[in-house]
DNA sequence: GAGTTTGAAACT
DNA sequence: CAGTTTCAAACTC
């Protein structure tokens, strides 16, 4: 494992929040009960906001963000809400040492220290000692620990705070904010079958210490929405089971993975991996879902997609399950995903359908988990160690996990951030990415030097950067490009896609998207990345524009190419080299200007002598930016009241139009040409608007030639040039045509009002 | 598609 | 840090 010097946090942060890499995801704004980041977690996270995208990019708000979350069942139409709920805005934290998460920002202590002082105990959802602590970032959020349930719980049964022994064994629905009744908790694992196969809904009750008594906890409301689809009702495994939680510590317990996603044509695998590919990326709109995984792990995990809304305090998570997602798969992996793998991952997905966050358990720790939030562009995965969590309980059914509220202490060692949401993808059983994207992913994972964690980063695979935090303590970067994700995927050996429980999205775009020059995230998400044709780098040097932006080449022209998994050596030494010559090698070129001047520039200026800065050799002009003082070109051309520049602009403008034009003509003509094919051939069944009959028969077709053969004679007789006589003929051939559809359109109408 | 131009990256 | 070389993309024909 590398690690970089601090200076690699000094670039991540410009590339995470810039957001509009970011594949837009339909995100509601929150209404005044949304919880915005303080720019003073930045500490933790240095990042550079281009856009103020950071409650947004923390948040781990899914479904929604309005103060009420309602959550409805699709079929039975039962709905949880919850008042008071807000966007969760708080990282991930997972403790691999007692299998906590921790949603919350690095400042993690600061919301616990404000839950501390309101005498309220961070909500804890425990399984056998493992905790999911879950906290709003800043200020106002109290830290929340989903407790995973002891498998003797009863279902239905609510955990007060404190009672960290107390085990549920399913998931309850449980309002946090206000709300002091609990919701009913989800039928047991058999009564989940019945229930979930039916509703297709999961609720997962977390309760909420309250401060003063543990009676009435507070809620937030976790659900879980299973899509029918593919969902086969002889299937015997509930999506509920998805949801069940073991424990880890045992050694048959089976891998645990709990996903809370949309399932939105997205499908959330969680592979028992080896490697985590992390790597420094450039570019911010890149993010990638590292799998920390113990290399020992050989077993399948199960997945479970839920719906989740979590209101606490004044944060609210909010995941909203997609109606794609297949039930039956997940069913099937949880049902067949036993005890080998000490696997948790949990998946969250959210609104916007594509996107996913995954925490994945650290290598051989047992205490870490996987967990895939959907919904949130930006997330941040916190690892800590977890001192009170009890791991005693055997898992006994699928269905059985509980949330309780329960103690918690921990030390902060790991922080991941995983933003840039994608569409999920089959994952590699060696890797434990759990996330693929549309546009271009990256994961970046800080990583904390506490002494007990530090053993898991050594199975991280080649190329994986670790940088400390500048002056974060115990906190850590690492950078992983999405393209890792796509590349473990694209192995041979991922083959999860079955066993995962979720369909394999279609139609994914393996390549990431960066937002390179400052394209927006329009710009660089519209159009595929160009394959490199590298001859001599091996892609291994910034000339590579691939591995410019952290990516690995793919569908590439290039020679001789290292930039691959199958040279991780390689690439991680280059990557180490690059970063030892210029520490900001991988951070975006187009960052923000000084007071005063454009948004946007070129952070080291150009350097061009012969191009008049009006070409695209020029990297100002080709992020479509001016030049700025900065820059050390010649003959600059590119500067605002450049004649030239304006009037290439105003061409490029009209390119751009006439292509537009262009475009949309042969859309319009193919389309025309389409329903006249369909109006003309001859068609046997009369669904679709077909028309029933052939009307293009051999008489017609014997009718037309004549036709134009008598106008080409006459043509002839006439004397008429060439040109005039194809012109006549190709009139007449129109108007041979017109005249079948005529006829067609009007068999058609006769045939409909005879009902034929 | 081949060859040229260009400027960033890499090297000295 | 400056000059030179290498490199791959952009551009031209």
């Amino acid at each position: 494992m590398d690690v970089v010097s601090p200076e690699l946090n000094s670039l991540l942060p410009d590339e995470i929040m810039d957001t509009e890499a970011i594949e837009d995801v339909p995100q509601p704004q929150p209404v005044a009960t949304t919880v915005q980041s303080e720019p003073s977690d930045d500490t933790s996270v240095p990042m550079e906001t281009d856009t103020p995208m950071v409650s947004e990019s923390l948040s781990l708000s899914l479904a929604t963000s309005t103060a009420t979350t309602k959550t409805t069942d699709s079929v039975t139409g039962t709905s949880v809400s919850t008042s008071g709920l807000q966007k969760l805005t708080a990282p991930f934290t997972i403790s691999p040492a007692n299998h906590q998460i921790i949603l919350n920002k690095v400042a993690s202590s600061q919301a616990t220290e404000a839950a501390k002082s309101v005498g309220t105990q961070p909500q804890v959802i425990k399984q056998e000692g493992q905790k999911l602590l879950v906290t709003a970032i800043g200020k106002s959020g109290q830290p929340i620990v989903l407790q995973l349930p002891h498998t003797g719980s009863k279902p239905g049964v609510s955990q007060t705070s404190g009672d960290t022994k107390s085990q549920a064994p399913q998931f309850k629905v449980v309002t946090i904010g206000g709300r002091s009744e609990l919701k009913p908790v989800v039928g047991s694992a058999s009564n989940q079958v019945t229930t979930l196969q039916a509703q297709q809904l999961k609720a997962v009750q977390i309760a909420k210490k309250t401060p003063a008594s543990s009676a009435a906890p507070i809620k937030f409301i976790i659900t879980k929405t299973v899509n029918s689809k593919g969902l086969s009702p002889q299937t015997s495994v509930p999506p509920v089971i998805a949801g069940r939680v073991l424990t880890q510590n045992s050694p048959v317990i089976p891998p645990r993975t709990i996903t809370l996603s949309e399932t939105h044509n997205t499908s959330i695998q969680s592979i028992p991996g080896k490697k985590i590919a992390i790597s420094p990326l450039k570019t911010p709109s890149k993010v990638t879902v590292v799998s920390v995984a113990s290399p020992t792990s050989n077993t399948s995990q199960k997945s479970v997609a839920l719906p989740v809304n979590v209101a606490l305090g004044q944060q609210i998570l909010t995941v909203q399950q997609s109606t794609s997602a297949s039930p039956v798969k997940v069913a099937t992996s949880q049902s067949t995903a036993q005890s080998i793998k000490p696997v948790q991952s949990v998946a969250v997905g959210g609104v916007g359908g594509s996107q996913f966050k995954t925490i994945i358990p650290l290598a051989t720790q047992p205490n870490v988990q996987q967990i895939q939030v959907p919904g949130s562009r930006f997330h941040y995965v916190r690892l800590v160690t977890a001192t009170t969590a009890s791991s005693t309980g055997q898992p006994s059914g699928p269905s059985t996990s509980s949330i309780q509220t329960g103690d918690l202490s921990a030390d902060i060692f790991t922080v991941v951030f995983i933003w840039q949401m994608v569409a999920p993808k089959p994952l590699t059983s060696a890797a434990q990415v759990v996330t693929t994207t549309q546009t271009q992913q990256r994961l970046i994972m800080p990583a904390t030097p506490l002494p007990q964690i530090q053993p898991n980063f050594t199975n991280l695979p080649p190329g994986t950067v670790l940088a400390p935090a500048p002056g974060g303590g115990n906190v850590g970067y690492a950078v992983v490009p999405a393209q890792y994700v796509t590349q473990l995927q694209q192995s041979p050996f991922v083959t999860l896609a079955s066993s995962s429980g979720f369909p394999a999205s279609t139609g994914i775009q393996t390549q990431a998207r960066l937002p390179l020059n400052g394209l927006s995230t329009a710009e660089t998400t519209s159009r595929p990345r160009k394959p490199c044709n590298c001859t001599k780098s091996q892609c291994l040097k910034l000339y590579c524009d691939c591995f410019a932006n952290g990516e690995f080449c793919n569908n590439c022209n290039c020679n001789n190419c290292f930039n691959n998994l199958e040279h991780e050596t390689e690439r991680l030494k280059a990557i180490k080299t690059c970063l030892d010559r210029n520490p900001e090698a991988f951070k975006p070129k187009i960052g923000k200007g000084k007071e005063g001047e454009s948004d946007r520039r070129h952070s080291k200026g150009c350097n061009c002598k012969r191009s008049g800065c009006l070409k695209n050799y020029c990297e100002c002009y080709e992020a479509k930016i001016m030049c700025s003082s900065i820059c050390k070109c010649i003959g600059c051309k590119n500067f605002e009241e450049s004649p030239e520049r304006k009037t290439l602009m105003h061409l490029a403008d009209a390119a751009e139009v006439r292509v537009q034009q262009q475009t949309a003509a042969k859309t319009k003509l193919s389309s025309q040409i389409s329903d006249l094919l369909m109006r003309t051939t001859p068609v046997i069944s009369s669904g679709g608007g077909r028309l029933p009959y052939t009307f293009v028969t051999k008489e017609v077709l014997e009718a037309t030639y004549e036709c134009l053969l008598e106008q080409a004679k006459k043509a002839e007789q006439t004397h008429q040039p060439q040109a005039e006589a194809e012109r006549m003929i190709l009139e007449e051939f129109g108007h041979c045509l017109m005249r079948i559809i005529s006829s067609a359109g009007k068999a058609k109408a006769d045939c409909a009002s005879i009902n034929c």
